[in-house]
This record gives C-alpha cells, sequence and structure tokens, in this order.
DNA sequence: TCTGGGGTCCTAGGACCC
DNA sequence: TCTGGGGTCCTAGGACCC
C-alpha cells in the first residue's frame, strides 16, 4: 500500500546561537555568532548577523571589522552544551509522537512521521509552543509527503514571516510556487557542482527539477539525482528511520594553529589524533577493521599537498596499542619531509560492535591480555581524566622500549592501586 | 598573519586475475 | 606501425550534508 503519511521537518533556528541565548539572555538583544573548533571560521549566525550579508562558515578574519562594528558577541563553540539542549528538544518531540515517529537527522534536526494528514498543521504547532517553553529553543516545522519536499517546505517556514514558523504544503496550492521559487541548488541533495551540471541543461529551478525526466537526470547526475526527482513528485524514495542506524566510521581531525614540519611532530600529532578516535570508540563498544590516515599542507595554497593512505587490517580490533601501529604503518607511507602541514586526521572504519569480535587464530592469550589491559585504561582515564594513562611513544622513552604503558604524573600508581577493584590485580599480574 | 569537524555515499582509475 | 578484455577489488578523492 502507498505510504501517504505526512513528514514534518523540524529544525532548530540559528541552533548553536539560540543555545548560547538559553546559558545567557541579555545575548537575546545583540548580534551573535558562534565559531568553529579554533575559532576559524562562522558556524552558527544570529538573524541579525545574517541581514548584515555573513555567509555561514566564512573565516572569522573576513568579517571581524564588520561584526565588531554593530557590536555582535562573537563566542567559541561549546559543543557538549549544544549536545545536551539537542537531547532536551528531541525529548520534547518524543514525549508527545512517541519513539517511533521521530528520526534524528542532527543535532538540530529530526524528521517527524505524523501519519495521516489531517491534523498535520495542530501538531506541527503544537510542537513548536511546546518545544520553546520546555527548552527556550525556536524551531520552524515544514509539513509535506517526503523527506525532501519536508525539507524544502522548512526553509520557506523558516523565511517567511507570515507562516510563524510551521508550514504546511502537503496538499497545497502553493506548493508549485514554492518549487518555482526554490532554486535548484537549494534542494537537499543538489550541492553547487551538481546544480551546475543541471543548469547546463535548463534546470534551474526545484519546478524544472520536478518536471525533468527521471533517466535525464540520472545520466546528468546520479541515482541519488533521480531518486531526488521522484521526491519532489511527492513519491517517497528516501524512507523513514525509525531506528538508528550503527555509525560506520569514527574520524578524529585538526587543522594546526602553525604549521608542523619535522616528523616527529606529525607522528606524534597523527597517533594522538588516533588515540581520540580509539577513545570513542571504546566508548561506544564498536571495534575497527580499517583505518585510514591523511596529512595536508595548506589547502589554500597552489602547492597544496594531500596524501592518505588506508590500512585494512584482517581482523577487527579495538585495543589502542594496534590501532596505533595501523596508524604509523600508515603515517610511514606518507610523510614526506620539507613541507608546512596545516591539517591531519585519522578514521577509523569497518567498525563492528565489540562483542562481535572474533578470537584470534594465534597468539589469542596475548589478545585477552590486551583486553584487560584497555579496559583498565579506560576505567583509570574514566575516573581520573582523558590520559591519566596512555600508550607511550616508545621511541621518545629512551631505554624504557619495554615498558607499553606510562602513567602520567596526575596519577601516582601506587596511590591509585588500592582503590582499583578487582580488576587491580589483573593489572598488577599484566605489569 | 588569519580559512572547522564529523559524517555518508559515489566513482574514476589502477592492480590483478583469468 | 599493431599491444585483449571483462570482472573484481581496492584506493584515493570528490560531492554532499549539518
Amino acid at each position: 500500500m502507498l505510504d501517504r503519511n505526512a513528514i514534518a521537518l523540524i529544525d532548530c533556528n540559528n541552533f548553536f546561537v539560540s543555545c548560547e541565548r538559553v546559558f545567557d539572555p541579555l545575548l537575546e538583544k545583540r548580534p551573535v555568532v558562534v565559531l568553529s573548533n579554533n575559532d576559524g571560521c562562522i558556524i552558527s549566525r544570529s538573524d541579525e548577523v545574517k541581514k548584515m550579508g555573513v555567509k555561514m562558515a566564512v573565516p572569522l578574519f573576513k568579517v571581524r571589522d564588520l561584526l565588531e562594528k554593530n557590536n555582535t558577541a562573537i563566542l567559541s563553540s561549546n559543543i557538549e552544551h549544544y549536545c545536551e539542549i539537542s537531547r532536551r528538544v528531541m525529548n520534547s518531540i518524543r514525549e508527545n509522537l512517541g519513539q517511533e515517529a521521530v528520526e534524528v537527522y542532527s543535532i538540530d534536526e529530526a524528521f517527524i512521521d505524523l501519519g495521516t494528514p489531517d491534523k498535520s498543521e495542530e501538531v506541527g504547532k503544537y510542537l513548536k509552543q511546546k518545544v520553546w517553553d520546555e527548552t527556550g529553543i525556536p524551531i520552524s516545522v515544514g509539513i509535506a509527503k517526503t523527506k525532501t519536499l519536508a525539507k524544502l517546505t522548512n526553509h520557506i517556514a523558516k523565511k517567511s514571516k507570515k507562516t510563524e514558523g510551521v508550514l504546511n504544503l502537503y496538499d497545497s496550492p502553493y506548493l508549485e510556487t514554492a518549487l518555482k521559487q526554490t532554486p535548484v541548488e537549494k534542494i537537499w541533495g543538489i550541492g553547487h557542482r551538481n546544480a551546475k551540471r543541471l543548469y547546463k541543461i535548463g534546470v534551474n529551478t526545484a519546478l524544472d527539477l520536478r518536471n525533468s525526466k527521471v533517466w535525464k537526470i540520472r545520466r546528468t547526475l546520479n541515482v541519488f539525482g533521480a531518486r531526488t526527482v521522484l521526491e519532489l513528485r511527492g513519491e517517497k524514495c528516501f524512507p523513514f528511520e525509525r531506528t538508528i542506524a550503527d555509525k560506520k566510521t569514527i574520524a578524529h581531525t585538526r587543522s594546526f594553529g602553525e604549521p608542523l614540519t619535522t616528523y616527529r611532530e606529525m607522528r606524534n600529532a597523527v597517533l594522538n589524533f588516533a588515540n581520540r578516535a580509539v577513545e570513542r570508540m571504546r566508548r561506544d563498544r564498536l571495534a575497527a577493521k580499517s583505518v585510514t590516515v591523511f596529512i595536508q599542507t595548506n589547502r589554500f595554497k597552489d602547492d597544496h599537498f594531500s596524501r592518505s593512505r588506508i590500512l585494512n587490517s584482517i581482523y577487527h580490533s579495538n585495543l589502542p596499542h594496534e590501532i596505533n601501529d595501523w596508524t604509523l604503518q600508515c603515517f610511514k607511507e606518507i610523510f614526506e619531509s620539507g613541507k608546512e602541514y596545516k591539517k591531519a586526521g585519522v578514521i577509523l572504519s569497518g567498525l563492528i560492535r565489540a562483542d562481535k569480535i572474533t578470537n584470534r587464530l594465534f597468539e589469542n592469550e596475548q589478545f585477552r591480555r590486551w583486553q584487560v589491559l584497555a579496559d583498565i585504561m579506560d576505567e583509570l582515564n574514566f575516573r581520573y581524566g582523558r590520559d591519566t594513562v596512555k600508550l607511550a611513544n616508545i621511541w621518545d622513552m629512551g631505554n624504557a622500549k619495554s615498558l607499553h604503558t606510562l602513567i602520567n604524573e596526575k596519577a601516582e600508581l601506587p596511590t591509585l592501586m588500592p582503590e582499583m577493584d578487582s580488576n587491580t590485580s589483573e593489572f598488577r599480574r599484566f605489569l
């Protein structure tokens, strides 16, 4: 049977800025921006800032004068806080509609299966009020027949004053106009590259795309483009996901404030990134089969240098020292001296649940011992803070070559040991 | 001077095999 | 002069998203 359910996209307005305003109501009266990790780019803007013409992801140095002239609050990001508020928003929605009806799409967005379309608009308005009352976050709601149309509708709801943040185009005569007024690059999944290709064949608006032959778009773009055409016609091609999909990759990547040049600096940076990624992998109880390492010089310069290498292991692992070894192997193959590196990253892939790791054909006993040690390290780091215990770079340790763990000054082992539970004896035996 | 990070999916082209 | 060809697997990189 054809699925006639109405789909809503709920999107928090200027999410990071709205979160900051929840913490500090004085910010309500000022323009606000939130910056990316090392304060490089603007990743969230209040309406006032958008009106100034400041674009998303623009580097701060290009607009700093303009922002300061307008008394803008320029804030570093605080992702943990935003995650917490995101959870509250999603829970507020779930309370009414149930777990099954909500698909969390990103930190500030969720698709909702509204069921039969009759009461959609009332539900949308109710949710908007409820989320505002319970969390202080303003949201917009777009209702339509498919995800792609819901995204598009939400976009209009957010921009247009008349809609008051909730718009239902499920079965509306205005849909045609809305499609006509939407440039093709604003459609979900059509970026500026794809848009250029579409312009060449005379497809400029969402309406043009909807009226295109599917095979023609399949040929010009790809299978996703073809599905997008059908979605614009009201045919569901991107299904509603009731269960949260397992993560497929875990990445830790960073730009360096100052470029790094030496082998040793870069190796330490990359191994450090690997440790951060493993930390999250172990927290999520996952194990990886592959690791990718990449290193890059400044991508805005002409002599941009970028290399990556993937290592596919024959077995899965969640052991820090093994992932470190894999990382190091990749790194050694791609590092070239005489470059000014600006960015690097480590990506873990081929993830499965850690309890699904099969036994090692050889060295099973050793593997088990490493598991125990890794668990203990996790516990110590959880109790006493990150990097209380970590893998040593044995190359940096002079004659301590056989020692695989380094106890940081933060935690003195003798005082720690009595507090440990039954694992302690295991730990002693291991060392 | 100063340009994010974490994801997903797709694809061109090389290596290898028969 | 002329240099198979198809399938498969893999890597590296691109496009897109928030």
